[in-house]
DNA sequence: CGTTCGATTGATGTCAGTCAACCCGAGTGG
DNA sequence: CCACTCGGGTTGACTGACATCAATCGAACG
């Protein structure tokens, strides 16, 4: 709504830059001759930043929030591939490929992106080579996300799936306890039912069961806290 | 077996570097000077090249055939992620992240990889920069390949599936003539199962329905000729 | 306090997995 | 030249797990 003004005080500092992985090498005079390029914009829970088929004109770097990337199925259903936050890039095929981006982009909650002309960024990449790498790195993290999720949704077993994509936001997401790891779920019940590829009821229907068990304990719908973690590690049958 | 010498004449040329696309954009000397820092190897079909969690102390890059890179899901079945081809590397990992490999990689032919140590790799794209530009198009070609994967496999159906799986094949492996696209199938019917996460009597039965409705034509167990691509393309009701 | 949206629970149907038999072509050996 | 074996592929019958459809719950919010 209200994008006119920088999107954070921070980063009227120029510090927003250096909260992205891709600058963290360079120096504080770089850095700056990198904040001048950048053009900021808020997004509401649930605004769509992107979609398929678009072509974009800049990178766009998240510096505070998370968002979903996601295609639809064969069959019309919503496929999240990626849930990024800060300090994650997204539309690098424009740049890189000259392509479209490939799937849609949406809040899950009040974000701030920063965006980097292409063109400007083409030069910072020649020169701040040093920058390729640290995209080939995020690559290497995306590429790792989808092999596991290949994996994990090659599996016939539902029950393993779920814990899995437990496990996955305990890593992300989780909080150290007392009494076990609380994780502030970033899903919805339909959004973990997208994310690996089955109805909403029988997420519930499982995240129930394992309540029952004892392994997990729900706390509201936005919560989960994890009980017995070595249970949802040794999965099927 | 034998990989005591050049896996062939090509390779003595140093035109082996020449075909991959990484060093497409070097000079002939520059050519020259990496195919010093490369080793050969040759290996027979059904050989394993790499194991999962294994430390790798080169990138390895194929010069000529086919390999495919697999994990096992929670209930035990092999599930490809990749098939490889030339010009294809794969154990960046190790080079990028100093991680092991995070997947099984068997020939599914003869095959002939070229490896180049980490060290060298590393000083080679210190003087090369152009060179991490490459590797970030292979990385996103690969995050391509795993996207649509995934958005395949979100689909409940398997009919959509096994239809997307013959046409990625027909663009890789298709040749087009008078009546239609002939493929020659890189996996046999259990490697495509493995591919699509599902049984290979499933991908028998699709098949075997596809070729009833005159929409392919099964040619031995080796290849396939494409009558009506239209019908694959157009999914699901 | 009522409305709304998401989550849960239950009943039922369907499609792919499973198990098993059989087929077929390639290779082997007498 | 034929009998045998072996591995991959196909086909059929049955089963079970998840999707689907539908009713209900319940927390959040005005």
């Amino acid at each position: 709504m209200n994008h006119d003004k920088g999107c954070c005080e921070k980063c009227e500092h120029k510090l927003c830059a250096r909260r992205v992985p891709i600058f963290k090498e360079l120096s504080t005079e770089e850095i700056n001759q990198v904040a001048d390029l950048i053009i900021r914009r808020k997004y509401v829970k649930g605004e769509m930043i992107l979609m398929g088929d678009q072509f974009l004109d800049s990178l766009m770097i998240i510096n505070q929030g998370k968002v979903k990337a996601f295609r639809y199925t064969g069959d019309g259903k919503e496929q999240i591939l990626y849930i990024f936050t800060e300090g994650d890039f997204f539309g690098e095929k424009n740049l890189l490929r000259k392509q479209a981006v490939t799937y849609n982009v949406e809040a899950l909650e009040e974000t701030h992106i920063c965006m980097i002309p292409n063109k400007s960024f083409g030069l910072l990449l020649k020169e701040f080579p040093d920058i390729s790498l640290k995209i080939i790195e995020q690559l290497c993290n995306r590429i790792d996300r989808l092999e596991n999720a290949i994996q994990n949704m090659g599996s016939k077993n539902v029950e393993s799936r779920v814990n899995a994509v437990i496990l996955e936001f305990s890593e992300k997401y989780g909080k150290e306890q007392e009494n076990g790891i609380l994780i502030d779920l970033p899903l919805s019940r339909e959004g973990i039912a997208n994310y690996i590829g089955v109805t909403r009821e029988t997420v519930s229907r499982k995240m129930s069961y394992l309540q029952e068990e004892g392994i997990i304990e729900m706390i509201g719908n936005k919560k989960v806290l994890i009980l017995d973690k070595e249970a949802l590690e040794q999965d099927v049958e």
